[in-house]
RNA sequence: GCCCCUAUCGUCUAGCGGUUAGGACGGCACCCUUUCAAGGUACAAACAGGGGUUCAACUCCCCUUGGGGGCACCA
């Protein structure tokens, strides 16, 4: 039971647009061992690692019924990996073959995401190809021959049945606790009869489903995997639009575009004996299939808008690194030793897409936030600060001129590089640098832990500190000497002090670094409100 | 109801018949420290249950249970 895995891959592809050198077909002893197409059930042995066979073709196959969520990005991360990992191909064909779910702009959108994550394609509906066009809508043709080939060969026939009858026969096969499925009523009708009417009456095409026997698909991740043909029911290939299903489109496209490498989600993975059927009866070779488990909600379940499964699109403006999420997600249902933190270059090298997961994994945000603040630092600073500058030009309020002043932003990058996980978590950081006027917080704010009660000891610690910025050169250095001196020389803790002197300056108790901050804001501004602040108090004082 | 897939710390995983069951996130404690982070160190934390096979099972087989998925003129 050996189905021409390779096949796809001797035929080789001609002409196809290369954006990168061919990587040399480096020989991978394993392979000898180890042909993908012997594993046995249960035997993980012989499928450790998937031997290197030669350049894959693989394809991201979206619906464009909206925005590609992480479920399906994963998807596409693992196999352009997997192509860019064997030198081979990344196609990416649209199946929008039901036209009634089509959701406008979204072929956009998925190239968009696509393009973000750094995802690059060599054929696709955008850019074509030798196997042109990457459009299911625009490929009628070939499934309508394929049909009729089906139709002349037998494998299947016309029915004419109403969806009325077929809804009917689904509650009452329910009802009576049966499996759902067609009855193959109109299989009964004479070839000649069926052409007939066929040609005036509107009909689906069924594809003739053996009434005995078992088909066996290979799975690259489980070996064999059987199904009983009673189960299965005649599934229709062709609707009445005349558009194919899923179940032709399937076997056609990746056979016409030579695809090697079926990836998809293990949903399929029941409906594979229905694709394997159509391809052995069009005298197709199989491609070899991997279906791998979807992505679950934090609380157990599907993923859903409310758990995680926000689009890639918003993830880019929440503020994370591409490179962050294609590791991240690459990772979840996926492991490399002891490694965790994987740069793209070296998953291209190590991800290996026979030793995926087969339990379905659960989405960890608190490790993709951890992750991005890894991928944040690691930037090299002009680069962080770029990020940091689109991120800002964006959040903070119109009042502050446009374009924002790049010096500034250099100058506190460092300041803020080991405080953020998200670019989204800039903004408070560093709002009061650009705040004309920082208003002196609420008495209360200051007084707590070792102040608390002591207005006038916090004021008259303020006026010592400003005391001994009389004078002081305004650098970090300098400003740290002298406020250190003072809180000595007034027996205070630095911390006491300190904590004064920052929610003064910048009227928040969790800042950036205190004195290169200051050094930042100036010494007008950081003098008049340690002066408003120290006012502040004192009347607060006075008051109590 | 029927069918398919699946099962190691809370989470993501390593493990390929003999291990003190490893790492990462998260948690907790401590160190560093001007806040918050970052960093460092330590600790807690798992083989779902039951049968086999074997000198030996986390590893192989079966059953149960749990989890996921499928049974459309959707993909």
């Amino acid at each position: 039971m050996a189905p021409h895995v390779h096949a796809g891959l001797e035929r080789g592809a001609p002409g196809v647009r290369r954006t990168r050198a061919a990587r040399p077909a480096r020989r991978d002893p394993r392979a000898a061992r180890a042909p993908c197409g012997d594993a046995r059930a249960g035997d993980r042995s012989a499928r450790v690692t998937t031997p290197f066979a030669g350049p894959a073709r693989v394809r991201f196959a979206p619906s464009p019924t909206g925005e590609p969520h992480v479920g399906s990005i994963r998807q596409a991360i693992w196999a352009w990996l997997y192509a860019r990992h064997t030198g081979g191909q990344f196609l990416v064909r649209i199946e929008d073959t039901d036209q009634s779910r089509e959701v406008p702009g979204s072929i956009e959108r998925i190239l968009e995401s696509l393009r973000w994550l750094g995802l690059d394609w060599d054929e696709g509906a955008d850019i074509g190809g030798p196997y042109a066009p990457y459009v299911q809508s625009q490929r009628l043709e070939g499934y309508h021959a394929a049909a009729q080939r089906l139709l002349d060969s037998g494998d299947a026939y016309p029915c004419f049945c109403a969806p009325e009858r077929l809804d009917a026969l689904r509650k009452q096969q329910q009802a009576e606790r049966r499996s759902p499925g067609y009855d193959g009523m109109c299989r009964a009708i004479a070839p000649a009869d069926a052409a007939a009417r066929a040609r005036s009456e509107p009909h689906v095409v069924r594809f003739k489903v053996p009434r005995e026997g078992a088909t066996t698909v290979e799975d690259l991740l489980r070996g064999p995997v059987v199904v009983e043909n009673r189960t299965l029911d005649d599934f229709v290939i062709l609707k009445s639009d005349r558009f194919p299903t899923y179940h032709l489109a399937h076997p056609v496209d990746d056979t016409a575009m030579r695809i090697t490498h079926v990836t998809r989600g293990d949903e399929w993975l029941p409906s594979a004996p229905r694709h394997a059927l159509i391809f052995d009866a069009l005298g197709y070779p199989r491609p070899i299939y991997v279906h791998n488990p979807i992505i679950l909600a934090p609380g157990g379940g599907k993923l859903s808008k409310r758990h995680g499964a926000k689009s890639v699109l918003e993830f880019a403006d929440d503020g994370y690194l591409p490179d962050a999420i294609v590791n991240f997600l690459c990772i979840t249902g996926w492991g490399h030793g002891d490694d965790t933190i994987i740069p793209r270059h070296e998953l291209i090298k190590v991800f290996d897409i026979g030793a995926v997961s087969l339990a379905p994994a659960t989405f960890d945000i608190d490790k993709l936030n951890w992750m991005n603040g890894v991928y944040l630092r690691n930037l090299p600073e002009a680069e962080l600060a770029e990020h940091i500058a689109a991120r800002l030009e964006h959040d903070l309020p119109i009042e502050v001129p446009r374009p924002l002043d790049r010096a500034l932003i250099a100058a506190f990058t460092p300041l803020i590089r080991e405080r953020v996980q998200l670019l989204a978590e800039v903004l408070p950081l560093v709002e009061f640098f650009y705040a004309m006027d920082v208003p002196t917080p609420p008495a209360e704010e200051f007084l707590t832990r070792r102040w608390k009660g002591r207005a006038a000891d916090a004021a008259g610690s303020l006026g010592i500190a400003i005391a001994a910025l009389d004078g002081v050169a305004w650098t970090s250095e300098a400003l740290e000497v002298a406020l250190r001196g003072a809180a000595e020389g007034a027996g205070l803790a630095v911390g006491d002090l300190f904590s004064l002197i920052r929610l003064a300056v910048t009227g928040k108790a969790v800042t950036p670094p205190l004195f290169e901050s200051m050094a930042i804001v100036g010494a007008a501004p950081c003098l008049a409100r340690l002066h408003a602040a120290e006012a502040a108090l004192r009347s607060a004082a006075v008051g109590a």
